[in-house]
DNA sequence: TTTATCTTTCACTATTTATTGAAAGTTTAA
DNA sequence: TTAAACTTTCAATAAATAGTGAAAGATAAA
């Protein structure tokens, strides 16, 4: 397989992925790319290989910018901004891991815990209660978990994982 | 706060949450919908609470069996079928744990094996090469985690977490 | 069988989400 | 300052996704 090729496949791979879990096709291929090449891109550049519209570029890394996973990066006597995705995998995974425990982990927490105080005490009521209160707990578990994650180093994570998991 | 109250807010942010992970807000919705409820609910039961029509509550309904969250009930003497959604939180995020693996861990497992043999040994497809193998070697450990988590019994894992957090 | 009850499908429509591109805004060098 | 080089915004539009409902398909009691 030639690199070009392969190259192309990956942002396909990549973008696709990103949008069976709730995140835009264009802000993974984006980030794809820039995973692809080793040199930072102008936004010009990000244009021209996936056939955007500037708007929709400047858009996206942007969002990339805001979630961490891709740098600003500015070239000597050069007036244009490029654009550089981190290069470690593990990084990139704390990264994506902390600001979805942030956008949506949180918020249905704080949901869960306005459910909490139900004024009836019915056969029916006090079901309802308690499957809330499970949800509670599993979320603020994983809600833990994830944190753990994202503020360790990846070597204490990984150990502790192979720990429980081999 | 009152029961029914509870009821629809729930409804509310369950809906929200699944459609940030690509779930469909009404697949959703009619899991909580039945997570919220004790008694097994009907087709038109559904398509009451939710508002929705005879079709979309069909799909959705069937999708959420597909992936393991539902299960069909049947009352004797009523020829109609009736849902109820598991009661184990646990259980619940196994399966989706589970069905997610299957369905978009796999796939780019697969696509990356792909892309490993590139037949340029130029300094950029040589990075490239080492990015697509990091990324390769993550997906592979993520996935085993997750086939382990979707394996054992609840118990185990529980405690086991509680260890690792605690 | 026949018929009534219930389930599924799918072409069409509505809704939501993403994208464009041109105009407004910003920065920097001269 | 001014003006060129670049970035950002956002109303309009396009594309993707979800939902409808009526018709066709099952199923089972009579």
């Amino acid at each position: 397989m030639k690199l070009e090729e392969a190259k192309e496949e990956f942002i396909q791979a990549w973008g696709a992925l990103g949008s069976s879990w709730g995140i835009n096709r264009t802000m993974s291929s984006i980030h794809a790319l820039l995973m692809a090449n080793n040199e930072p891109l102008s936004t010009e550049d990000i244009m021209a290989a996936l056939q955007i519209s500037r708007g929709n570029a400047n858009m996206n890394t942007r969002a990339l910018i805001e979630w961490g996973l891709v740098k600003k990066h500015r070239i000597a006597g050069d007036r244009k901004e490029f654009f550089v995705a981190g290069k470690d995998v593990w990084e990139m995974a704390r990264q994506i891991a902390k600001e979805r425990r942030k956008r949506e982990l949180n918020p249905v927490i704080e949901s869960l815990e306005n459910l909490k105080d139900i004024e009836e005490n019915s056969e029916e009521a006090e079901s309802f209660k308690k499957r809330i209160n499970d949800l509670h707990d599993f979320t603020v578990e994983i809600s833990g978990l994830v944190d753990k994650f994202t503020r360790n180093d990846r070597n204490w994570f990984y150990r502790s994982l192979l720990k429980l998991l081999g």
